[in-house]
Formats: structure tokens, sequence, C-alpha cells
DNA sequence: CGGTAGTTTCACAAATTTGTGAAGTTAAGG
DNA sequence: CCTTAACTTCACAAATTTGTGAAACTACCG
């Protein structure tokens, strides 16, 4: 028997589809969830190739998007010509944050569309409330990150 | 000059890219755009059909699928064969709440996974960890949107 | 009961996205 | 420097998604 995370499999490709249902690639889905199933939480592009049964450039395209939005980092082996690529350690705060930015860009566009209807019209007025909660939850989630934080700090010195 | 809402387009037009960029069929994001920009947060279909110059299939399709995740709602007008397609008067709230049942089945994925993966492996802790953190998640949500509703009324005493 | 306005469904063509093999690039190791 | 392992880029074929026109359906209205 070759692959010996045979039963990981299962769950790597029903969390891969959840992912990929809610918006994101399909590959970039894969290798992130094969990531997260990983002992180290961390592989290579060789490794990834395996066991998704992928090309390598397939793994390329989804490490370089998962890059992007800053949830995998690339990291060289010392004394290896192969990258390893990593999980960042705390993983949910980095990406929840990283989407504020998003949220930033959307009240922008809102803001100019609510300036644009008027704010005498009821069609600018909802626009400005659309906005208005998104600024919302860009301050909420700023303080329900720190609270997961010091959540996740607590859970973890039990766990000693 | 035949379209007076021409200054609104704009808006619409940036918005739904910034919706399909998030993951949103395209036609769903323009359509939701467009309600959103509409003087009484809805149109029916013709309207829709000729403002974003699309069929009435399109209409049809984007509709359905709005209808699906909660955020518009259809409505005949009394005497009319025509039907309105409305947005949700507590848009925000309901879509968020809606958005609550994603991350329970997220959590139920993980919970299953990190149980075959084993509590005493690094990789079982980390995706008990990212179950952890969706139930957080989850939790914090619930008390956001209520203070949203509170700040939301607040406002709108204000303007009177 | 038709007639018909309005909507949905369906089959299909077009456009887009996806993943691959192969060639190209980079840098470790001799 | 030269060799070669490892990764990336590129062009393309396959698969999927998207939007349409046309036909089918629904239910107002006379």
């Amino acid at each position: 028997m070759r692959n010996e995370e045979a039963p990981s499999g299962r769950f790597v490709e029903r969390f891969a589809a959840e992912l990929a249902e809610a918006g994101m690639q399909r590959m970039a889905s894969r290798v992130f969830a094969a990531l997260l199933a990983s002992e180290s939480g961390s592989l290579t592009s060789a490794e990834l190739s395996e066991r998704l049964r992928i090309s390598p450039a397939a793994v390329s395209g989804a490490v370089r998007y998962l890059n992007q939005v800053g949830m995998v980092s690339r990291e060289r082996e010392p004394g290896s010509r192969r990258d390893r690529y990593v999980l960042h350690n705390e993983l949910w705060y980095e990406t929840f944050t990283r989407r504020d930015q998003v949220l930033t860009r959307w009240e922008t566009v809102l803001r100019d569309g609510a300036e644009t209807l008027g704010t005498d019209s009821a069609a600018g007025a909802r626009v400005a409330e659309t906005a208005d909660f998104f600024a919302f939850l860009q301050k909420e989630m700023r303080g329900l990150l720190d609270r997961w934080q010091e959540h996740r700090a607590a859970t973890a010195r039990e766990g000693d």
C-alpha cells in the first residue's frame, strides 16, 4: 500500500468541496485542505502533486493564489532544491484580517455610489446604509479576532 | 435620452464587479446591485432586463439564485401579471444570519475530519482548532448582528 | 373559456476557466 | 561553470459555465 494518509483523503476532498462551493478555486481549495490535514502543516510540491494526483503545474497555480491571499507561504528547505508550502501559524487571524481590505474597497465603492445617487433619494440612503454595515462589520471584526487570539491562547495553555 | 438612471449605472457595474470577484455569479451580482441602487429597492423583470441589457431568461436565473440565498424575494403586483423582485428589509441581518448555516456545515466536516485524524496527531489538532474557530465565529456573529440592528434602529430614530 | 402578457424552461452556441504536457528558467551541488 | 533537480510559464485541449432565442407554461383579463 502506497498511501499511508488514505483515511484523511476523504476529509481533504470533503472540505475542499465546501471551500470550492463557497467560491474558492478548486485546486486552491484542495491544496489548502491537504495542507490543513498534513502532520506538519506543510508539504512540498511533489507531495501535493502525488497526494492530490495533479500535475506540478496545477500545484504551482494553486500555491500562487493561496500565497496572494496570504493563506500559505513558501519556504525553501535549507540544503535542498525543494520548496515547502506552509500554512500560516495564526492562520485564521491573518486570513480574516486580510479580508478587511476587501471590506474597505467595498465601502469605498458604496460611499461613492451613495453620493452619486444623492442623500435625499431612497436609493442613496439604502446604499449609504450598506456602506455603514460594512464599516460596522470591519470595526467589529477587529475586536472579534482579538477575542479569538485570547481564546486560542487560553485553550493552548490548558492543553499543556 | 432613454435612460434617466444612467449615472447610477456606473455604480451598479462597479459594485457588481466587486461581488463577482468575491465569488458571486455575475448576473446575480448585477441584478442585486441594480436592486440596491433602485429607488424603491424593487424592480420588475422587464426593468431589470432593460437596465442591464440582458434577456428575461438571464433575469430569471439570477433571481432564482438570489431567492435561494435569501437576498431577494418575489412579489406579485396585485392586479397585474408582473412580478416584482424586492430586496429584503433587514437585508444584511438576514443575509449574514443565513451564512451561519454554511459555517455550521463546515464545522461538521471539520469535526469529523479531526476525529478521523486523531486527537493525538498535530494534523487532528489543527483541524479541530479550525472547527473551533468557525464555532467561535458563529457565536460571535449573533451578538454582532444584534448590535447592528440596534445601531441601525438608533440611526433611523435620529433621522426622523 | 380563449387571448395574451409575463415568466420559466430548454437546447445550444459562445465564452471562460481549468488542468496538462512540454519547454523554459532558476539555483543547488559537484 | 556545468549538470541537473525543482519549479514556473506557456500554449492548448477539455470541461464547465454563461447567456440566449425560442418554445412551453401560467394565470390575469375580458
